[in-house]
RNA sequence: GCGAGAGUGGCGAAAUUGGCAGACGCGCUGGACUUAGGAUCCAGUGCCUUAAUCGGCGUGGGGGUUCGACUCCCCCCUCUCGCACCA
């Protein structure tokens, strides 16, 4: 009984507080202050928990419970994220069902929580596989699909901000007269083209192993992150959400929110805004006159400013090429001017190749175009001589995974389709090739290539030969060193290399000797009035790609309508709200198909179809969601978890939300921490929260590496390494109080850190100590107060101890800094131990500040102390400045800055005291000695510097 | 390559606005109590020098600002993380 025993003290105030339903948060009133704590929720994986889960879930229980005895209403729910692939890969291996599998592995997880004594209100818990939870997580999918973006519409939120575009009901997408007369079907088609839930076929990564598409973060080197099975390049309708609508707004509402600017600043960077110009090069009714070849072009190699680039000015150019090309040269004048006339459209024509560039300042430096093999008017422009080699390139393309395509240490590749389209503002022509580092995804599927100024198509330039025309004049003093021609990797371009930089226009016709970004706008300004081309913006965010073939996901709540001969229409309906959930149909058989045709395609017939009362056969959507659906709103629903008439009460939305302070892995920063608040803004938007962002508040616990070995090196834990730690085993040798003490002792929460089992044994010695101030150890029988802790006024500089601890920790607590919170702790019981009599008035308070970080030791002592009720709402303790307060204080003495001896004075001592005492002392005098004082400085109260000569 | 963050004892780490570098813990050394110690307690512990003081050197390296720099400025090195043909 007399000794610090974890096992018999966390045991009993688990079943305390779970019989008491101690953290159970009940109705909200309004009129006291919220404070929502979450905890990225867990996949209950067969592994169990791992000690990185607790590192998180400590620091949020302490924010928790010192909260709660601050007298805020402490929202702190956990759930299971529990839709995935681990659980149906299991299910394929040993037949058992997911849901079995799910439900063993989240009683493993609660079991673990619990064993730790985290303060969750469990009476909030769910998983995202609980057809009760995806029931809504349909509803909000259905949402999306009832959504368009109105990228025009101007309003200002919450926060008095105004904004252009919002999310509307599709009812209001204004249908144009043409499309109106056409009928309900094609008014139905132009809907779902704008829906921010729609249906793409694109090219995607399949697993023909996994069964599934991936997302392009699930493929590494070719190979699914998952198994290393191959992945193929299929073309696949799919359900996509329209999150590039969204982009301006994602970037941003960043700006505002109290998130580490690493991760906004990866979001940024994900969504990657960029600004520029969308120009059309004429094409006419191209393939009638198909050019020579480049080599009638003077294809030579120039370097900046010499005098072959001026020779190959715009206007020398123009009429090289005029004889051989006249008619298209006439027509391309007919061209410009009916332009000029019309403006620009907002579809490109047949007779036009749109392009994307950030610097239409380097318009006259285009010697070449680029199109990504997938783009449309390939066909259109390839000549007879060069079908061959351009349909061998584009089936070579179409088998590589975007990776491949990506992978900088191939070569570029491409090859001429012998077409030529017209630079619309020097009307030279330009040979159109087509290369896989030109992606159909982004910007329009083509470029304007300017080799002297893009380090990409100098070195495709480079390889094929093609002129390369400097435009930009770079500053003076720009040295043209050859190491920048690294590019990529270790690869040495040796001959010329691009200048990125901005400068000054040359060979730019009457733009010459602008500086580039002046020149960039009235450029694009021009394009525009003539209706050449117009200002665009665009992003590297893709839309989301939302569904998979798997079993163990949300279902659609989707049907497709079928025409006589059960093929799709194209035409679809959806599920009415009051016939959610669409649950998952009973499978007994979880292979693959094989094929891209979805797992729950195998499903009964009485799921899979049915036929309307109009007589309308339907057949579900098969697809199901990635488990990123469930994540995505997780935090509203534990607001109102019970909610079976709305997935959540305005009137709570307004009281709990949003979240004040969400802890977990950097490793979400542009998954699931931007999907949510894609959701957010979707859900703000058609009204249903209050608030445009999810989370106010973003902390990154750092990882938790293994042991350090003996190069002084530490690892990530891994199964391979064999330096995984279980926290069973080690709230089985040292308490739950030992473990999470710990977990928050190594060291800042956000750094990264290696475990130690020795530091472990450190905390839980200190949790020993503690025992030992408060309880006596000597009584063999029963637990007993130490005889030192008795009822008598505490002495001044025990005061001064206690409300210095007081201090130190409240104010760790606030900054997150649990760490040196501890190590006050440790000081003030380093203290204590060696004092003969221990105040209860010193005792009670420092078992409150204890109880955050060990909550059961805490809770038994308290006890001891001969209180009646849990710690958990005692009011925290306060501290006196006025006790503080020393009337002696030591003061360094420095010489020329350096530290040469230390004196005691009074507090409030004034200069010349301060000076005759330091001079006092014997080391200081001593080195004084014969020199002379020039200057003295004098912080009082903190130190004194004699500057000698 | 680009971007971000970080380099402090043998180890994990502390250090308000520039003001005593190394709090706290681990480890180590010596001692006490012990049949025993992986329990507990006491003392010591940045490095060099010293019997001990005194002294000298110390926050990745080099320069600078200042009475005074882990902290601010410039250059360089190393490590970690993220992105990686986005025109």
């Amino acid at each position: 009984m007399p000794r610090y025993d974890a096992k018999r003290i966390e045991p009993k105030w688990q079943t305390f507080w779970d019989q008491h339903q101690t953290f159970k948060l009940g109705s909200i009133d309004p009129s006291k202050q919220k404070l929502y704590v979450l905890d990225m929720f867990p996949y209950p994986s067969g592994a169990g928990l791992h000690v990185g889960h607790p590192e998180g879930y400590t620091a949020t229980d302490i924010v928790c419970r010192y909260s709660r005895m601050k007298g805020k209403q402490v929202l702190h729910p956990m759930g299971w994220d529990a839709f995935g692939l681990p659980a149906e890969e299991y299910a394929i291996r040993t037949g058992t069902h997911p849901a079995v599998t799910t439900a063993k592995n989240i009683e493993t997880f609660k079991r673990q929580l619990k064993s730790l004594g985290f303060s969750y209100d469990w009476s909030r818990e769910f998983a995202t596989t609980d057809p009760d939870y995806y029931r809504w997580t349909q509803w909000i999918f259905l949402q999306l699909f009832d959504t368009w973006y109105d990228a025009e519409h101007t309003w200002t939120g919450p926060d008095g901000v105004t904004r252009t575009g919002k999310g509307r009901p599709i009812a209001e997408l204004p249908i144009p007269a043409d499309v109106a007369s056409q009928g309900q079907e094609a008014v139905r088609r132009y809907q779902d083209k704008h829906r921010l839930a729609y249906q793409h076929e694109a090219p995607v990564n399949w697993c023909p192993a996994l069964g599934t598409v991936l997302a392009n973060e699930e493929v590494i080197d070719g190979k699914s992150e998952r198994g290393g099975h191959p992945v193929e390049r299929t073309p696949l309708r799919q359900w996509l959400l329209r999150i590039t609508a969204y982009g301006d707004r994602l970037a941003n509402e960043l700006e505002d929110l109290h998130w580490p600017e690493s991760i906004k600043l990866m979001q940024r960077n994900w969504i990657g805004r960029s600004e520029g110009a969308e120009v059309d090069f004429w094409i006419g009714g191209f393939g009638r006159e198909p050019s020579s070849s480049t080599s009638s072009r003077s294809g030579g190699r120039e370097s900046p400013g010499s005098a072959a680039t001026a020779q190959l000015s715009a206007d020398s150019r123009g009429e090289s090429n005029q004889g051989a090309h006249a008619p298209r040269s006439e027509e391309f004048g007919e061209w410009k001017v009916a332009r000029a006339k019309t403006g620009f459209p907002k579809e490109p024509s047949n007779d036009v190749l749109r392009i994307y560039t950030t610097r239409p300042d380097t318009l006259f430096g285009a010697t070449y175009m680029v199109l990504s093999p997938e783009h449309p008017a390939v066909d259109r422009l390839t000549t007879p001589e060069q079908q061959a080699v351009v349909d061998a390139y584009r089936q070579q393309a179409a088998m590589k995974s975007d990776l491949d395509r990506t992978d900088l240490a191939k070569d570029k590749s491409g090859v001429f389709t012998g077409g030529y389209a017209i630079n619309p503002i020097n009307g030279e022509q330009v040979p159109v090739w087509i290369a896989d580092y030109v992606l159909i995804s982004y910007g329009t599927g083509a470029i304007m290539a300017v080799p002297a100024h893009d380090v990409r198509d100098c070195e495709f330039a480079e390889k094929y030969g093609i002129p390369i025309m400097w435009v930009v004049e770079p500053p003076q003093g720009y040295e043209y060193s050859k190491e920048e021609l690294t590019f990529p990797l270790e690869r040495k371009i040796d001959v010329l290399y691009p200048f990125t930089g901005e400068g000054k226009a040359i060979h730019s016709s009457i733009y010459n000797g602008l500086k580039t970004h002046v020149f960039k706008a009235k450029i694009t300004n021009d394009l525009a009035e003539n209706g050449l081309g117009r200002r665009a913006v665009n992003y590297r965010l893709r839309d989301w790609l939302f569904s998979r073939q798997r079993y163990w996901g949300e279902p659609f709540p989707i049907w497709h309508e079928l025409d006589a001969n059960g093929q799709p229409t194209g035409l679809m309906r959806v599920d009415d709200e009051a016939s959610l959930p669409v649950r998952l149909p009973e499978m007994a058989d979880f292979k693959p198909t094989g094929t891209p045709e979805p797992m729950l395609s195998k499903a009964p017939a009485d799921w899979l179809c049915k036929t309307t009362v109009d007589g309308v056969r339907l057949k579900r959507e098969t697809n199901t969601m990635p488990q990123w659906a469930g994540s995505c709103w997780y935090y509203l629903r534990f607001a109102d978890p019970k909610n079976d008439q709305q997935f959540l009460d305005p009137a709570i939305e307004k009281a709990c939300l949003p979240v004040d302070l969400y802890v977990g892995g950097a490793e979400h920063a542009v998954l699931h921490l931007l999907y949510s608040r894609f959701w957010h803004k979707v859900l703000f938007d058609r009204g249903l929260v209050s608030t445009c962002e999810p989370f106010q508040r973003l902390v990154n616990q750092g990882m938790i590496l293994g042991e350090v070995d003996e190069n002084g090196r530490a690892e990530k834990m891994s199964k391979s390494r064999g330096n995984v730690i279980n926290p069973d085993t080690v709230v089985d040798e040292f308490g739950a109080d030992s473990l999470r003490l710990y977990e928050m002792f190594m060291g800042p929460l956000e750094a990264v850190k290696p475990w130690s089992m020795k530091g472990v044994e450190g905390v839980s010695r200190f949790l020993a100590r503690v025992w030992r101030m408060i309880a006596d150890e000597l009584h063999e029988e029963a637990v007993r107060l130490n005889p030192a802790v008795q009822d008598v006024p505490p002495s001044a500089e025990q005061l001064r101890v206690l409300h210095r601890t007081i201090k130190a920790v409240t104010n760790d607590i606030e900054s997150l800094g649990f760490n040196t919170a501890i190590s006050r702790m440790m000081e003030f019981v380093n203290e204590f131990l060696s004092s003969e009599v221990r105040p209860r008035a010193v005792m009670d308070p420092f078992v409150l500040l204890l109880s955050p970080f060990a909550p059961h030791l805490a809770e038994e002592l308290w006890e001891l102390l001969g209180h009646t009720t849990t710690l958990a709402y005692e009011p925290w303790p306060t501290w006196d400045e006025q006790h503080l307060i020393e009337t002696e204080v030591e003061i360094p003495v420095q010489i020329n800055g350096k530290l040469r001896g230390k004196v005691k004075v009074p507090v409030n001592a004034d200069q010349p005291t301060l000076e005759a005492a330091a001079k006092s002392d014997p080391t200081v005098a001593s080195q004084l000695e014969g020199k002379t004082i020039v200057k003295t400085v004098v912080i009082p109260g903190r130190m004194i510097n004699f500057v000698v000569k």
